[in-house]
DNA sequence: GGCGAGCCACAACCACCGGTTGTGGGTACG
DNA sequence: CGTACCCACAACCGGTGGTTGTGGCTCGCC
């Protein structure tokens, strides 16, 4: 295809193969391989060169959104001059939303999205540090425990809903006080013991005297999503910007809590010293995200809500 | 690459081996050579699979990107599942633009421009005729030559402008009527004599006494847009949505000409049996331009401005 | 008009890529 | 603790994709 393009361009098979570095005739059997593949025949040849037909018009485009495709893939990974990696915290959380929002408000960044599969944020953190990932999405509860070289900005509150089936006595209400679940059975399975989420369901439990059962292995969206559309007494609870309900909708309801909103903090972990550039863009974005209320509940661990002031620090 | 993507997708080599019909090892060796050409690992060997590492994750999206993109490039070819596509007579014409335009407010759509070469309607209309081509924009000058199989319909009327050089006369005006430009020297090149312009400048040339000189070959629009912006006495007549000035803009002034308007009436040669599906958008889009004003001059061979009730007898 | 200069295509040749079969190592599970 | 399953490595082999050599074709120029 890089022969094709560029034969195309130059009108010349000769001078193309003389850019590749291989005989006028490499490169002619490269052509006739290809259009011997799609069965179509893609220039006309003449005496001075090649000629483009309507099928080499047409595909032209094509094989130049292909090759750049492989060019931004090898980039991809090259460590030099690889693109803005960040870490979330599984491709459906509303870490990864918000990335997704960014990336579509700015489809020209070169923006991947990585998830490390690891939980504790000082490995995240480590990662950050090696140079492996540009930043994490994270929830750091002590933000002495990071490594000197990077550091942490607040970079938005995640407030969580309801998940319930249409048989739970809840799945009328419209919203939720946080003492309405007081009794229910809340069920948020796949916590790993000392884990941030640990401490903040320990925490939400403790503070609005809620049954809030994190054990047991998580086995995949699904299965839960089965389990919660068929019992009448499991409840879980999710981030609003979560993106669940994603294989055949189970007829779930999410019902937001309110007075107070329980937000769930995120922070973002980046290197100390030369952070990724695109990612002043990003810290902008999420700064700019609707605030949640004053009242809002957060874990005492929380840094104090920034507002937009938080991009200032980047 | 589609083996990447397929065994990333399924977590294993085995499947995707079954699925592309070659053994575990064939894509074993497949996923090894794009690791050492990256010189990344992408996968993490388990005894249960594999898994992405960070590159894998940041190279996955990329790796789907290029093989839809190697899809979409056959499917261009294809003659059954080919895109919708339309002929125009030079990609900087007011056609193309007008296409462009199009394909920007409707991304989706798999449009493929192409250029005939040709200056004759009637070969356009036989390369419409063959399958070739689904549609092509041409100013039609006699519909009744025209094949049987194919049918024609009034697309729009593409304004012309005074193209001049900073020394000429007129290059301070801000419009003209085609009464200014009686005297001056107007060089058309590259008309083929009995074409469908050679036409349209005879009419233009007799109807408001003006010198158009349409002889001499056509040595490159550079070479006309040098000539233009070092005379004193030399214009030219461009479409106000042809896409000119592109080298080094060359301080060209672009004049519009008004009372009247001059017109240069496009229409869409397309099949009159089971015309593309997507050529209905294309109408409707090119229907909705602006239209000119009521007094604008046109060839008289132009068809009836239908306005938008053309789209109704698509 | 004949001739040389560029092109591209075809033929023959050969290295190596990309598949095969066979086998071994590692991990999870009953 | 054996079994099942998956992946990697080795040896092998045909075909792809490069090479050199050559021929045909079309310009443009004496």
């Amino acid at each position: 295809m890089r022969s094709f393009v560029r034969a195309a361009e130059l009108g010349q098979l000769q001078q193309a193969a003389d850019e590749f570095g291989v005989t006028q005739q490499a490169v002619s059997k490269r052509i006739a391989a290809l259009e011997r593949e799609l069965d179509v025949r893609l220039f006309t040849r003449t005496a001075r060169g090649v000629e483009l037909t309507l099928d080499g018009q047409a595909f032209l485009p094509h094989a130049r959104d292909v090759v750049a495709g492989v060019d931004r893939a090898v980039a991809a990974t090259r460590p030099g001059s690889r693109a803005l990696r960040i870490d979330v915290l599984g491709l459906r959380s509303a870490q990864a939303v918000v990335l997704h929002d960014y990336w579509r408000s700015h489809p020209e960044t070169n923006l991947d999205v990585v998830t490390l599969r690891v939980d504790d944020p000082r490995e995240a953190a480590a990662a950050v540090q090696a140079g492996d990932i540009d930043a994490s999405f994270r929830s750091v509860t002590d933000a002495a425990t990071l490594p000197r070289d990077v550091r942490m900005i607040h970079a938005f509150d995640s407030p969580l809903e309801l998940l319930v089936g249409p048989r739970h006595p809840l799945a009328a209400a419209r919203s939720l006080t946080p003492a309405k679940l007081r009794g229910h059975r809340i069920w948020v399975p796949g916590i790993a013991p000392r884990s941030e989420w640990a401490d903040f369901y320990d925490q939400l439990a403790t503070d609005f005297d809620l049954r809030i059962d994190a054990a047991g292995p998580h086995f995949g969206d699904e299965v839960l999503l089965d389990i919660l559309a068929d019992s009448a007494d499991v409840a879980t609870l999710v981030g609003s910007r979560d993106r669940y309900l994603w294989p055949a909708n189970h007829d779930l309801r999410r019902i937001p809590i309110v007075r107070p909103t329980l937000a769930y903090p995120l922070s973002l972990i980046l290197p100390r010293a030369n952070p990724h550039p695109g990612l002043r863009a990003v810290i902008d974005h999420v700064a700019r995200l609707t605030p949640l209320p004053a009242t809002t509940w957060r874990p005492s661990w929380a840094p104090a809500s920034m507002c937009s002031s938080a991009s200032k620090s980047a």
